[in-house]
DNA sequence: GTGGTCTAGACCACT
DNA sequence: GTGGTCTAGACCACC
C-alpha cells in the first residue's frame, strides 16, 4: 500500500508534491510498469485533496512520460520510461548536477560530503529495485 | 565583469533566478566580501529586466544577510554571509540528492555516470572559486 | 482473416478505433456487402477488449448503415452503405485537410512532401482494394 | 484582431476547439513567434467561458511548444516551433496523412480530389505567411 | 495588471 | 465503477 504525506502550507504546489512522490515510488520500483495508481476519487479522499488537484498531478505525470490514463479504467504507471537518446541523457543530467553543485558549494559542503549524499541516495533507490 | 543569464521562460521567477546567480557568484568566490554589484538601473538595463525585479532580488538577498545596501554608494556583498547548521546543511543537501537521483534513475543512467557527472561540476565550481 | 489494431492507450476511445477499422476495412473492400464479422465473444477474447465495448461499436455501426445484426447467424456487412453527400463529403474531407494542413507548417513540411506522402497513403490504401 | 468561434455543444471539447484555432492561426501566420494572445481573464470575458478552461488551453499548447507563458506579462508565441528531427517529422506527418487516406477512401473520395484539397488548404496558409 | 493554484460541485463519456 | 470536462469563485505570486 502506497502512502504519501501532502503538506498544502508548503510553498511547493500540492500537485507538484504529489508528483515527486510518485515519480519517486516509480523510481524506487515501488511502483512497476502496468501497476495501478490510486483512482482520483480514492485519492481525492485519503489525501484530502480536491480531485481537480490530483487530475493536474496525473495529466503531468502522463505529459512527463511516467503515467498512462485509460478512460473507465484507472491510471497506470507507463511501459517504457524515457526514450531520450545518450547525449540528451547526460545533458538533462548535467543540468541538473550542476545545480546540486551549486547549492552544495553554497551551502559549504565539500566533495566528499556531497559524493557520499548522492551514493546514499541512488543506493536507497536501487536497493528498493528488486522488492515486491 | 559578472555575467549573468536569465531565462524569462522558466518556472523559477526571474528575481530568484538572479538571486541563486548571485549566491552562486559569491559561493564560488568570484564575488568576495565588499564588493560592489551592479546598479539598480545598470541592471535592469543590461539585463532587460524590470527595475522592481531587480530590486525585488537585492532586497531578498539584503534580508538574507548576503548583500548590504549602502544609501547613496550601492550594493555591496556583505562582510559575514550567516552559515547554516549542520543538520540544515545536510537535510537541504539530501533533499536535492535525492531529486537528482530520482531522475537519474528514471532516464536511466547508472551510479559510476551519476558520480562522474557530479564530480565534474563540483570541481568546475572550485575551479573557479581560486580565480579572481 | 481480419486484423485489428486497438490501443487503449490512446485518447480516441477503443470502441471508436473499431469502428473506425471496421469502416475501413468496408471502405477499401476487404470487407464485402454480406461478410460476416468476428462474433461478439470471439472479437471480445482476440482484442482483449471487454464484451460491452465491441457490443457497442458493432450497434452504433448498425445504427449507421454499415452492418445488420441478424438474430442467432451473426452480424454482416449490409448490402447498402448508406452514402454521404457531395457537400458533406467535401466538408468533412476539408476539416481534416485542414487539420493536417496546419500540423505540416507547424512541422516545416513543403508543400510537394505533404502531398507526396498523402499520395503515397491513398495508393497504398487502394492497392489494398484490390485484393481480396 | 483576433477572432475565436467556439460552439459549446459541440462534442470536442471547448478547450480544444480553442486550441485548433490558435494553433491555426498559428501556422497561418496570423500569429507570429514573440505575440501576445488575449490575458487569460480577457478571453474569458470575451468568449463567455470560465477561466480555468482557457487556462488549459493555454497549457496544453505551452506542453505542445506553441505558446510560452510568462507569469505576470502574459501568454505569447513561442520563438521556435518543432525541433524535430528530418525523420521524426516525417514520421508524425506520415501518420497524420494515413488517418485522412482512410477517411478520404471511406468517404469515396477519389484520389484527385483529395489531393486539391489538402493542395488548397496548404495555400490557404501558405498564402497567409507574408501577411501582417 | 498578469498567470498559478486550489476548492466544491456538476454533468458527461468510457469500460 | 472509472476518467474528462466545465463552472464559479477564491487566494497567492510575479512584474
Amino acid at each position: 500500500m502506497l502512502h504519501f504525506q501532502l503538506d498544502p502550507r508548503s510553498a511547493v504546489p500540492v500537485y507538484r508534491q504529489l508528483m515527486d512522490q510518485v515519480q519517486y515510488y516509480v523510481a524506487s520500483g515501488a511502483l512497476k510498469p502496468g501497476h495501478r495508481l490510486p483512482s482520483i476519487r480514492k485519492a481525492s479522499r485519503e489525501l484530502h485533496v480536491n480531485p481537480t488537484t490530483i487530475v493536474k498531478a496525473y495529466s503531468e505525470l502522463e505529459h512527463a512520460g511516467v503515467l498512462v490514463r485509460r478512460h473507465g479504467k484507472g491510471v497506470f504507471v507507463a511501459e517504457q520510461v524515457s526514450p531520450l537518446g545518450e547525449s540528451e541523457t547526460r545533458t538533462a543530467l548535467r543540468e541538473r548536477a550542476r545545480s546540486l553543485a551549486v547549492h552544495a558549494v553554497q551551502l559549504g559542503a565539500d566533495r566528499e560530503l556531497v559524493l557520499r549524499i548522492v551514493g546514499e541516495e541512488l543506493e536507497a533507490l536501487q536497493g528498493k529495485q528488486g522488492e515486491e
